[in-house]
DNA sequence: GTAAAAAGGTGATTTAACTCATCTTTTTCA
DNA sequence: TGAAAAAGATGAGTTAAATCACCTTTTTAC
């Protein structure tokens, strides 16, 4: 086994809920793989394989419709799981992945994973309580698309980046309008529009992707009262 | 412990996964709760205490909004464990429960519980099974929100209680139009509205509660098509 | 048994957001 | 480098469903 593999291991943050035993078993039974900024990682309907961890790089989640639109669930970044419901609750993917920019992906064998979590008690503690938290996400996803209207949508999406992905208040988005407009639940124009709107209202300075918040308060204060 | 206890842990579908010892510690730790005709079992934001499985009855879960709007997320039957994600992804419940009508909970120890996770592999990867299955229901509830009208949100309502509840084509609503409502992620008088349509287009009967599906077809293409 | 409350129902009006059409700017790549 | 494609932007028109107002029927509780 290659050191550079040895360290992406010993960097995951799972990485001390291991027993030396499933350390050795799991490089042994994982690989590493490139992928290129728009690259898909996998499709929805396809069947499910290995346990893929992101080591580094952007990961976009989604599921399209019939009628061409596409709704994305999460932005995941370095340190996340890709679709564990599909893989343990399906044996085809039910949603899509594709790299944003340039991306590392950890591929795990599936019977590997599988054989750490029937031995090892905290592991499995550990990976029910993550599963439980992508869960919670994914009913604050649902009761916002519910019940939020644009504007609340769109500071969410602006929070989204600022706190989870980049921790600044000033970045660049990494997708196209259309893209944002797929993780608001909206259309292009729709979202432009209002991101526009908040934008002449001085809450936000936008310069093509380029962001900056200029009031915090109003983007979170849209963003609870929806 | 008495018999009637005993009978009931018995008749979980999860009982063959549990070692003698297991069963034991479970009996130990557990209780059975009577809940009345719509009884709050419990509500969102107290804290989370025990892991709770439905013996018998209908549960209905759902979470309300600051506009006093409500989205029910779902109708759970016997053999369902309670808002497992609040319990192990947070240490407040995320949504709210009540019975429908006549319901037996079982209570279960949550520090039982989780040693029986630590200890019991078999265990373990069921329960993520599980915690998946209930993961990939919500994405499809989130794209059923987010994609389809109101016809195919109602025709899957219909389904869900033809199908899930009563595994039959002929069933009263345990519900109220309103509490229907915020199963379809709508109000009242868009529900009763869309309902009757298809009453008048001879897809259903409809007298008061009781709902007969008239043509399955034509219902499945609308929750499908959306 | 009856008053009050809850549930069921209908029509008119409003509205947030989508769709469509069109245009400009930026990016891609041959 | 220059043509084509993709992304960004804006206005006008449309629409599904919410809201509001009101009424009837059924259920609940004293």
């Amino acid at each position: 086994m290659d050191n550079q593999f040895d360290q992406i291991l010993k960097d995951t943050w799972f990485y001390r809920y291991l027993t030396n035993d499933e350390k050795t078993l799991l490089l042994k039974n994982s690989n590493v793989v490139h992928y290129n900024k728009r690259d898909v990682i996998f499709k929805q309907n396809t069947r499910t394989s290995h346990i893929m961890y992101v080591v580094s790089g952007l990961v976009k989640v989604y599921k399209s419709t019939r009628s061409s639109k596409s709704l994305s669930f999460s932005i995941l970044s370095n340190g996340s799981f890709l679709s564990l419901f599909s893989i343990f609750g399906d044996s085809l993917f039910q949603c899509s992945a594709s790299s944003v920019g340039s991306t590392e992906i950890l591929m795990i064998d599936y019977a590997t994973f599988v054989s750490i979590i029937q031995h090892n008690g905290s592991f499995s503690l550990m990976l029910i309580k993550k599963l439980s938290k992508d869960g919670l996400y994914l009913t604050d996803r649902l009761m916002s698309l519910f019940h939020k209207q644009l504007p609340g949508r769109i500071a969410e999406v602006i929070l989204y980046f600022s706190e989870k992905i980049y921790q600044k208040d000033e970045f660049e988005f990494p997708l196209t309008r259309e893209e944002l407009a797929e993780l608001a639940g909206t259309t292009k124009e729709s979202f432009i529009r209002t991101i526009n709107e908040f934008k002449h209202d001085k809450i936000i300075s936008l310069d093509g992707r380029l962001l900056k918040i200029k009031s915090l308060d109003i983007i979170k204060v849209l963003s609870e009262l929806g």
